[in-house]
DNA sequence: TTTACCATTGCATAGGTATGCAGAATTATT
DNA sequence: AATAATTCTGCATACCTATGCAATGGTAAA
């Protein structure tokens, strides 16, 4: 249809009468070109829709300009798309382009790192996904930093930047037991993922602590698996009264099958906390008591630290842990005046 | 830290006692290149970390086998996310690489278009964003190919992929009218997006038929104002019976509205359908009747189109409705036998 | 054995921009 | 007005890979 005819800084130095050089100048802010000759050359330009090649640029600068984002769960948990959403824009505010890739279960990261390598980006950013050290190493050799956000890999030299999931849990446990709860339970995430582990961790550290025993059921992160989850965990002999979910969307599955599929109270019957504080678990409906995640300055921190590793390669990677923040909401019972020591 | 040199086919193929020429070709599978000798270049690469510059390539054969994806609404809306998970894997297969840019209120398309056309990106998919006729013909005469998701623009050239919103909205008027409500309200969306646009006009359009006179408030597409707004349609001396809502996320703001707000039952006092059928709305809390969307077939149809359009650029644009279909759950009023005709 | 033919390979160049260096044009200095 | 100091500009080249064309080698046909 269209003549597909590019347009090239060539053409735009002839029809100005200068050089292809000032043209490429014209374009660099820095660059010394006489401010009479760049005006003319950037209207030429306009009149004629040249814009200069980023391919181009990027195959002398050695600068793509842009990084990768690696990504999963986007569908199964509210709380990533926010994470994709502050990621993306803070990237685009320093001037970085964005590669995104959605991970499925069926696929691994070492197909995909390589396809961003192949790209020259400057740097990688790996969320919900957990990074093996043989593909580290990958990177590293490579020459491309990368930052993990909400995950760790302990031999690597990549920076990574977590919710204390470890304190978090542990907060949630004393709070069960400033209630007076005796039988409480955990819902796992995935089993495999650091966050899950370490939410658990924390939580049974306080449970042992307390000679308490308590109960475990796997929810992989998702509604339903939670729902069912929750029904095995109440409809028994011995019934908990009290479940600790390793995120929202699990909280919310576990409320449910509380309230509609066991036709219980929440929190009298039992009382249910989640992890993240998703906008959703504000919401009436569910009303959740949950671990806010500081996602503002874990994206923050994650994006910071990538760009200044790209602008300085020889910096040493950072780690940092960051406290979350307990909200109280009406989905957990609330501790008495007597029973606070 | 690192040796920051790159590793360029010239190594490989001194290493490999080839010249540079062969070594290209054997990363190109249809070149000819003899087995034994292509197993040699890939052995050596491999081992000394080579992998081909996708920049340098994009540069001569003119194809960047990058796709730009501009969203928005990603936190606010999860069908969205879920939209930017398939069409995402959908290019993934095709051997696309995904750019993508997150759009919010503040900013403008004619910042990112160019952006993308910078990047030489081979296609331009949007979705939840309004184009500009302008920037639709700048698209056109650079020559790459637009396809719209869900909205569409009248005057340009670009494809486009849709809900049959009409019909969606007809559908749920006529679903009131078999129940026999009389008073019907309608939630919009934003006010300037044919989605809202187009769902409201033939929910209107059935009401007019039968004389039934119908309020309107606006939610903006969030949780937040139909919330407010449902609680104006019940809160007041003729309160209405039935509420259709522009999306899932505002009809469950409109339950909650309705339940824990004003103390009402679903669907007794008031029927409320959404429009979406994201997950969430089967979940027990919500059991939501509403229209699904047809996901599925709008990703695979768009992604389709865009992809034949950048392997055959003389191909015509496509515009296409797809029909949803009503999901009937407990939100909603059922018409009694008598009332069916 | 000679000729024709096919499968591989190398040479040379192109793709569009950025940049060091040197020359040209302009301004400041005396 | 002449010279020195700046500011601009153009030339030539590099970035890394893909590919048309010609040359090479080898094999099959005669």
């Amino acid at each position: 249809m269209k003549k597909k005819v590019k347009i090239t800084s060539i053409e735009v130095a002839n029809l100005a009468g200068v050089s292809q050089s000032t043209v490429s100048r014209a374009f660099t802010t820095e660059s010394p070109v006489a401010k009479k000759t760049r005006e003319k050359v950037i209207s030429i330009a306009k009149r004629i829709g040249y814009q200069p090649n980023a391919m181009a640029r990027s195959l002398i600068t050695r600068k793509s300009n842009m990084v990768g984002i690696v990504i999963s769960n986007v569908t199964s948990n509210p709380f990533y798309p926010e994470v994709l959403d502050l990621l993306s824009r803070k990237f685009q505010e320093n001037g970085q382009k964005v590669m995104l890739f959605v991970v499925h279960r069926d696929q691994s990261l070492d197909d995909i790192l390589p396809q961003l390598l192949e790209y020259q980006v400057d740097g990688i950013l790996i969320t919900a996904v957990t990074l093996s050290s043989a593909m580290a190493f990958e990177c590293e050799r490579w020459g491309t930093p990368v930052t993990l956000f909400n995950r760790y890999v302990p031999g690597s030299n990549a920076s990574w930047f977590c919710c204390d999931n470890i304190a978090g849990g542990r907060t949630v446990g004393q709070l069960f037991i400033d209630s007076e709860l005796k039988r409480p339970a955990y819902i796992a995430g995935s089993e495999n993922t650091s966050t899950s582990i370490d939410r658990e961790k924390g939580f049974m550290e306080i449970m042992n602590e307390n000679g308490i025993k308590t109960l475990r059921e796997v929810g992989n992160y998702n509604y339903n698996d939670a729902y069912a989850a929750a029904i095995q965990l109440v409809d028994r002999p011995n019934p908990v009264d009290s479940i600790f979910c390793s995120n929202d969307i699990m909280a919310f599955g576990a409320l449910d099958a509380i309230r509609s599929g066991m036709d219980l109270k929440v929190p009298e019957d039992v009382s249910i906390i989640g992890f993240d504080d998703i906008p959703m678990a504000s919401w009436p409906s569910f009303n959740l008591t949950t671990v806010r995640q500081p996602v503002r300055r874990m994206v923050d921190a994650s994006v910071e630290d990538l760009i200044s590793r790209i602008k300085t390669p020889e910096k040493p990677p950072n780690q940092k842990v960051i406290m979350g923040e307990m909200i109280v909401r009406g989905s957990s019972r609330i501790p008495s005046e007597v029973s606070m020591s």
